[in-house]
DNA sequence: GCACGGATGTAGAGCGCTCTACTGAGTGAC
DNA sequence: GTCACTCAGTAGAGCGCTCTACATCCGTGC
């Protein structure tokens, strides 16, 4: 910076205004700074930038697994939003272990970014309430529902009553669904779709689960030998309904003719020709966009918590019909 | 840190010392400073630390796309190799745009990690040598391939060779090969197709299509309108690989009786019970670690640039099978 | 002619660390 | 007893910026 100041003959002062874009510079300074800078190739380092003023106008983003498609299209809505809010994005990643998700956090915690979105973290409640306690901080999908900070999740409870009312008003009402035991977001997406059955006065078959195709396969098989085959499968997740559905075309059956299936989290996969999968949708980027809108209050100084559901809608698709008669 | 220092009675340069794991604190010091630090809950400011001592401790990565488990892998290959060289990792992204790109390589240039791996840009040569004049970096799996920066790259022809290999072992000698146009890597390997064809005297069929399931749907229609259809069909990833398939399934032929099919990437879907496709795997984990070794390497002070080439392996499963007599 | 105020620009302290050079105490060899 | 050396700890400059307070210049109004 001073070999610029020097190259331009101004002060050192005068070429961070320039690099700030301060509007205290006048055109002709202007230009001979960012000349110079040009032709020396300087380029402001940002841990110094950072030091002397006191903010890192970046938000740091704790993602858990990074090969999950609802993560990093999380990570998207923060990083769109933040480029909206002129400030920059830095991610780090557990690597699927919790030992990995601790590093990742101290790392942002060490920055001191001016905030930090964490992507379902299996920290227990403790650890969110001493990041809470350090920075501006949001939880995104956690189901654990701190109250030291913000949280956004999907209303996964909801979006089990969509695939109920959907299948209930085609006709079905033998309906089982394969959970995925306590993995997160199961319990809730089990609980959702038993209360909706309730309420409609129809019996929930629950099987046991998991967020994989071979579970559903198992499942799917253990459900067609009842006495009473179920009219509609609700499998925990897209994958699981794979599974569902490999099974039931090695036994003949049609779909949705025979039996209806429905997937959840609208991935890849349930929109594959193939498959053709009803599913539920969860908008992704949309808890990346209020998980930062969140953040940005706390940073402008907002002190109580917030907690955001997010409702997911459902994807109709060939995999449901009318229920046979 | 003077707080911790006057709370433990020592100096702050102890404290730094301490902080730093160093092996010149006795034993009875370091606990002393560890506890006050404990207590005052003290942690060490990043930016300051790397301001003074001039490095980083850090490895900044670059992605094009973080949908792209391609990119993902080889960003988990990069933390675990720096993990084991007690370094950290930030990641930025471009989110599939160039301006992105530009914007997420200046944020790591500012930042001034100890050095970078780019995984995948659009940049030209140029912008690649710019950077490299700036920190130590590599780019993975990049087809500019820039001399003035070290490159890890896939040999796609190679597994394209792999390809045919196993299908004329199979009997077959009417292969036909999907391509991706220029779509990153396509070109690579159809030449690697076409070479590994003339080679063993056979004439290489190519159809134009792209990286995803309608292309392959649309190309599998036309290559089985023709007189004499292949019995084989190698697609330009995966997801063309599924829309194969379902084209074949929706005309009756079975696979891999009356045609075989092959993908390549060896992604989630290549493993799906129902499709169980063979298809050529990338050691994706592989490019992070061999990037990450070139690149402390480039820190060490080697200034000649080194290029990689990765081979891929070929992943059999029962989408293939002999020629039909 | 003078006070005033807006527009530009500058000086210099300070952000929270690290690092070099140094001090002083203890140890062992001769 | 002296010297050389090691070990533990300290002082203070400095990393590359930002930010507050101040200086200077110029046009304006009375």
């Amino acid at each position: 910076m001073d070999d610029v100041a020097a190259h331009a003959g101004v002060s050192r002062a005068l070429v961070s205004l320039v690099m700030r874009d301060s509007p205290r510079v006048s055109d002709h300074s202007r230009k001979k700074v960012l000349a110079s800078a040009n032709e020396l190739g300087y380029r402001p380092n940002a841990w110094a930038r950072n030091l002397a003023s006191g903010q890192t106008n970046t938000i740091g983003v704790m993602l858990n697994d990074l090969h999950n498609p609802y993560f990093t299209e999380l990570a998207e809505g923060v990083a769109a939003t933040a480029a909206e809010n002129g400030m920059e994005v830095l991610i780090t990643s557990g690597w699927q272990r919790e030992s990995g998700e601790h590093a990742a956090i101290d790392t942002l915690l060490n920055l001191r970014t001016d905030g930090i979105v964490i992507g379902a973290a299996r920290f227990s409640g403790e650890v969110f309430d001493e990041v809470a306690q350090q920075l501006p901080a949001v939880a995104v999908a956690n189901f654990h529902r701190p109250d030291s900070m913000d949280t956004v999740c999907n209303d996964e409870a909801h979006g089990a009553e969509l695939v109920v009312e959907h299948l209930t008003s085609l006709g079905h009402d033998r309906i089982a669904h394969i959970d995925a035991g306590n993995a997160p977001g199961a319990p809730e997406r089990r609980r959702g779709f038993m209360s909706a059955m309730s309420e409609r006065g129809l019996a929930p078959i629950v099987f046991e689960g998991d967020f994989n195709e071979h579970a559903g396969h198992d499942a799917a098989e253990q459900l067609m030998r009842l006495k009473q085959p179920p009219t509609a499968i609700f499998a925990a997740n897209d994958l699981s309904a794979t599974g569902v559905l490999a099974h039931l075309r090695s036994i003949g059956a049609r779909v949705p003719e025979d039996v209806a299936v429905v997937g959840y989290d609208d991935t890849l996969l349930a929109g594959l020709g193939t498959l053709s999968l009803t599913t539920v949708h969860q908008p992704r980027q949309l808890f990346g966009q209020r998980a930062t809108e969140l953040l940005l209050e706390r940073i402008k100084g907002r002190t109580a918590a917030k907690h955001e559901l997010i409702q997911p809608r459902l994807v109709v698709r060939s995999s449901t019909g009318p229920a046979p008669t």
